[in-house]
DNA sequence: TGTTAGCACTCACTTCCCTCGAGTGCTAAC
DNA sequence: GTTAGCACTCGAGGGAAGTGAGTGCTAACA
C-alpha cells in the first residue's frame, strides 16, 4: 500500500483524533479549524472526498461528516499516531497502585488488570503467567479424599498452579508422598510437557506396578497446566461509549467477554508478539467486529511469560492505550522479576 | 399488618403476575379478563383504587395502569404467590447439566452458577463452601521461593483452599515440611479459627525458637481461609430487561456486580437462613434499590456450608426463581455429599 | 494548478401539533 | 355491592415544518 501524501495524512489524523474524542462524524470546518494547516474547509473537503474514495473515510449519510474506516485506524496505528507518552500523573498513578510488596503472583495480576481498566476506561484482561514455558521445581501431591489429590506444581520462577487430580483409591498417603518425591526428582529442571514421555520409562522401571497410575496422574496434571486463566476487569466500562448504548449490542459484547474464551484465545495467540493491535473485523469473530483489542506481552527472567490487553470500541484511544500498556508491561515484568527471583 | 381480603389478594396477584411478565402498567380491563373472577373492570377499578391507597400499587401517571410497589412484592412473596413447581423439562435440564461425575468442588460450583443463571436468565452467584465451619484434616506447606510457601488446607469434608503465605527465609524445605506435619498433627479434627489459640502454646513448647514464625504463618492461613470466594455468572442478563435499557442504570448495576463485594456480603449474611428474599430497598444499598436478591443455603454432612442466589430486577419471577433455587440447592447438596463423603 | 468563496442541495434532528387509545375516577342506575 | 356510561387525562405515535451542519460543484483567484 503506497502511503498517502503528508497533507492527507495530517487531515486523516485530525479526523481520527477528533472522532476518537467525540464519536461524532467530523466535518470539513472542524478539521480546518483543528488542524492548524491554514487550509479552508473547501480544500479540506476535496481531500476528504479523495480519502473517502481511497477507503479511509466513510459517510453515514450525504450531509453528515466523515468517520474513519477500519483501514484508517490501521494506517493511524501503523504510521500516523503520535505515540503518546504517559503524563507524569499517569505514571504516578501506576506507581501508586501497583503494590510492589504483594507476594503472590495472582494478586499482582489482579491489581494490574484493575489498574489497566481504571486508567483506560476500557475492558482489561491479563493472562496469568504460562507455566508451559517454565521449568518444574517441585510437584507436590496432597491427598484430599479417597481417590482425589491436589497437585501443586511449583516452577523455577516461583509461579504455581494447582489441580485436583484423580488417584487410585488404593494409594496410602505415604504412597502419594513417595510418588510426589519421585516425580519431583525426575522432572526437576525440565518442562512438564517435554519431559513426561522421556521420564515415564525410568519411572516405570523404578515402581513397576504403579507406573500406569502415575502416568495418568501426570497426564491430568499436564492437562490442567495447559489451561490458561485470564483475569478480566471493567467489562461494564463499555457502557460508557455511545456506540454501545444499544442494549442488544452491549449485551452481545458483555456475553462474549463473560465467556472469556475469545479473549483468552486472542491473548494466547498474541503471546509471541511484543505488541499487537486487532481492529474490528481483524478479530475473526463477528461478535467483536466493532471492537479493537490491543495486547502486549510481559516477561520474567528475560522470557515472555504472559500477555495482557485491552478491549474497547474500534474508536479507541490507541495512542494512550499503547503507552499505558507498554509502561504497565515493564512495570509488571519488573515486579514479577523481583517476586520470582 | 392485617391481610387484605381474599378478593383484593387475588386482584393483586393478577396484577403482579401480569406485570412480572410484561413490565407494563396493568389496567383494570386486563385484570378483569385475566383473573377469572367474573368482575367488571369498574369493580376492579374500585379495588385497585383501594390497593393504591393502601400502598400496594403505584401509578406512573394518571391515565396509566398500576404497577406493584415493593410492599406488594413483599406480600406476594410471603402470602400470595403460587409456590411454583418446576416443570419436568426444567428438572430435566438441571439433571442433564449438573454433571455428577465432576470431582472437584470448584468445578461443581461453577456449573451450578451457570445452570442457575441459564435457567432463570438473571445474574446468579454461588458462594464456594465456607471452610470456617469445617474441621481441618491436613495442612500442607509447599516451599515456593525463599520466603514464600503455599499453604493448602484440606478439611474433613474434602473441601480445600490454598493461600500464599510468607515464611522466614531461613527455613529449609525440610523445616517447612516438619512444621506442616506438626501443625497438621495439632490441628487435625479442629476448626482452624477455634483451635489456633489453644494449640499455639503446645507448639511453642515443642519448637521454641520457630514458634513466632509458625504463629504468623497460622495467622496468614486463617486470614485467607476467611476470605470468601463467590462465583458470579450471567451479569449481562440484566440487559434483557427493559428497566435496564438505560445505559447508565445498567452500568451502575454491572459495576456493583463486578465488584462483587455487596453480593458477597448478602450471601454470607444469608448463610443461616434456608431461603431469603430481599426486595428493592430492603437491600441496604442504594445501587441495588431496583433489584431483588433471592438466596438459598446448601448443605453437606447435614450442615449449611454455603449459599447461592440470584439477582434481578424487583419485577422478578419469584415463584420460578424460588422453585429453581430450592431444587438446585438440594441437587448441589447431594452432589457435594457424595463428592466429599 | 492548487486554493478558495459562493451557493444550492441534502438530510438527520428537533419541535410543535395533532390524533389515538388505554386507562382512570365519578355518577347514576340496577 | 356491582356495573354501565361518560368525561377526562396523558403518554405514545406520527406527520409537517424549520434548523443547521455538512456536502459537492462551479467559478474565480493567486
Amino acid at each position: 500500500m503506497s502511503l498517502l501524501d503528508i497533507r492527507k495524512m495530517r487531515i486523516l489524523q485530525a479526523i481520527v483524533d477528533d472522532y476518537i474524542m467525540t464519536a461524532a462524524p467530523v466535518g470539513s470546518r472542524t478539521v480546518s479549524k483543528r488542524s492548524d494547516m491554514g487550509l479552508s474547509p473547501a480544500t479540506i473537503r476535496n481531500e476528504m472526498s479523495d480519502l473517502t474514495e481511497l477507503g479511509f473515510l466513510e459517510q453515514p449519510h450525504t450531509s453528515a461528516g466523515r468517520i474513519p474506516s477500519e483501514k484508517a485506524y490501521r494506517l493511524y496505528v501503523n504510521h500516523i499516531m503520535d505515540s503518546a507518552k504517559l503524563t507524569d500523573d499517569e505514571a504516578d498513578y501506576i506507581k501508586r497502585h501497583l503494590d510492589t510488596r504483594v507476594h503472590e503472583v495472582g494478586e499482582v495480576i489482579r491489581q494490574t488488570a484493575k489498574v489497566l481498566s481504571d486508567m483506560t476506561n476500557y475492558t482489561s484482561m491479563v493472562l496469568v503467567p504460562q507455566l508451559s514455558s517454565m521449568k518444574i521445581k517441585r510437584i507436590s501431591l496432597i491427598p484430599v479424599s479417597d481417590g482425589t489429590a491436589m497437585a501443586v506444581v511449583v516452577t523455577n520462577t516461583g509461579v504455581t498452579k494447582n489441580a485436583m487430580i484423580r488417584i487410585p483409591e488404593s494409594l496410602s498417603p505415604d504412597d502419594v508422598e513417595k510418588i510426589a518425591k519421585l516425580i519431583t526428582a525426575k522432572l526437576d529442571g525440565h518442562r512438564l510437557n517435554e519431559a513426561i514421555e522421556s521420564v515415564l520409562p525410568t519411572i516405570r522401571a523404578e515402581i513397576g506396578e504403579q507406573a500406569d497410575a502415575v502416568s495418568e496422574m501426570l497426564e491430568d496434571i499436564e492437562k490442567s497446566m495447559n489451561e490458561t486463566d485470564v483475569e478480566v476487569v471493567g467489562a461494564s466500562n463499555i457502557l460508557d461509549y455511545p456506540e454501545y448504548s444499544d442494549a442488544a449490542k452491549a449485551r452481545q459484547f458483555l456475553a462474549e467477554v463473560e465467556s472469556g474464551s475469545y479473549l483468552q484465545k486472542v491473548l494466547t495467540d498474541a503471546s509471541d508478539v511484543e505488541m499487537s493491535v486487532r481492529i474490528g473485523t481483524e478479530n475473526d469473530n463477528p461478535d467483536m467486529k466493532d471492537c479493537s483489542v490491543v495486547t502486549v506481552t510481559y516477561k520474567a527472567g528475560g522470557k515472555n511469560i504472559g500477555t495482557m490487553g485491552v478491549v474497547g470500541p474500534t474508536r479507541m484511544d490507541y495512542g494512550k492505550v499503547m503507552a499505558i500498556l507498554k509502561y504497565l508491561s515493564s512495570s509488571l515484568s519488573d515486579i514479577l522479576n523481583k517476586l520470582l527471583k
